[in-house]
DNA sequence: CAACGTTATGTACGCTGGTACACATGGGAT
DNA sequence: ATCCCATGTGTACCAGCGTACATAACGTTG
């Protein structure tokens, strides 16, 4: 069997090379080239497996997403454990991902924040908050849920862009309000508006 | 006078023309020639006025955050009154800023976003936050107000990365429950967290 | 008025980028 | 066995980039 041909290894390669160069050089060092020195293969074939960036963008934000559901999915055992503080979990896990290397967090909202300027990308960045919401919208309504994972965006921006620290108890605290604001008052009036996007 | 030495405008129309060739190509599309053919001057000035275009980046990043400063001064004086519903008023506002061009949104976001892998930005990022923090706090305790910009942050993201359209009542529910969580059950224990970054 | 240094300009160099394309390779259909 | 085409590879363009630098304009200073 193969020599060269027929290698679907190949393909999977580049992309793990193509999150490593993100992850070391930014979206900016992210070239054809790199990336075949990266992952040790010629320039020819990383533009025959992928014909625009775009596309290997696209398959690297695919993969890191699966990659951190499988984290939560691991260690968030607790998220749906409907006696545990859910404001509190999504706190600590959050700080558990923020407190290590800080590369692959960066990593990943480079490639999330990207489809602010490449339609290609959105699907994929849609995909990610559907997962998000859905993971917490097993405690929540869906809307909460949704609410709720904007809220961890915020909060892990405004670390990521200030380069201050992260606070868990402020993060638990103001989750909390997003989750909690759910359970009282609502009956009210506009509760209709937001069941989709 | 001057023909053409000793022109301080000069430096000016760099800014303006950098942040009209971000809004239109992107931060990518950002380069000394570009910004030079945009701003209809020689490649030599953009380079003697900005060494670097984290440089010129800075420049057009805090140009745009006063203009919204500026946006918010005129158009948003109800958020001072003690009588408005802060939550709507804000909820108002971003869907004014949101539904008109979203150009002007993209860029202001892309330039801001782009501080996650540019340090030479955050502290501009960084003053953006704080700026928008005591706008807020006029009318709450400055946690809850950063956390209500951390909400309007997570909120717009959700919509520029993944295409969809702006949910007014769902904004102005969302951030009441911010808001209103620090007038009621507080007491309780942590709120001595986070009191700055 | 003359010398000088800051401000401004044009051009040239070396590098990296995406893309195109001609060529190898080998499995599968006939 | 033979042909064909999807798969894989190497190379050669051309455009755009940051940078450096030699030169020009012009206010300032002596």
């Amino acid at each position: 069997m193969a020599g060269r041909r027929y290698d679907p290894e190949r393909r999977q390669r580049i992309i793990d090379a193509a999150i490593r160069v993100v992850g070391a050089k930014g979206i900016n060092g992210l070239s054809h080239r790199t990336v075949a020195a990266e992952a040790d293969v010629p320039l020819g074939s990383t533009t025959y497996h992928f014909k625009t960036l775009d596309d290997l963008m696209v398959a690297a934000l695919r993969q890191t997403n699966e990659g951190f559901a499988k984290v939560v999915r691991e260690h968030g055992g607790a998220l749906a454990d409907p006696g545990a503080d859910l404001a509190a979990e999504l706190a600590r896990l959050t700080g558990e991902w923020l407190d290590g290397d800080r590369t692959g967090v960066e990593l990943e909202y480079e490639l999330y924040l990207a489809a602010l300027r490449r339609p290609a990308l959105r699907p994929v960045a849609a995909e990610w908050c559907e997962e998000v919401g859905a993971l917490i919208a097993r405690r929540t309504d869906p809307v909460t849920a949704r609410a709720t994972a904007a809220m961890l965006d915020g909060i892990c921006l405004q670390v990521l862009l200030t380069g201050g620290a992260y606070d868990e108890e402020y993060a638990r605290e103001m989750l909390a309000r997003v989750i909690e604001g759910a359970e009282g008052d609502r009956a009210g009036k506009g509760s209709g508006a937001a069941t989709g996007r």
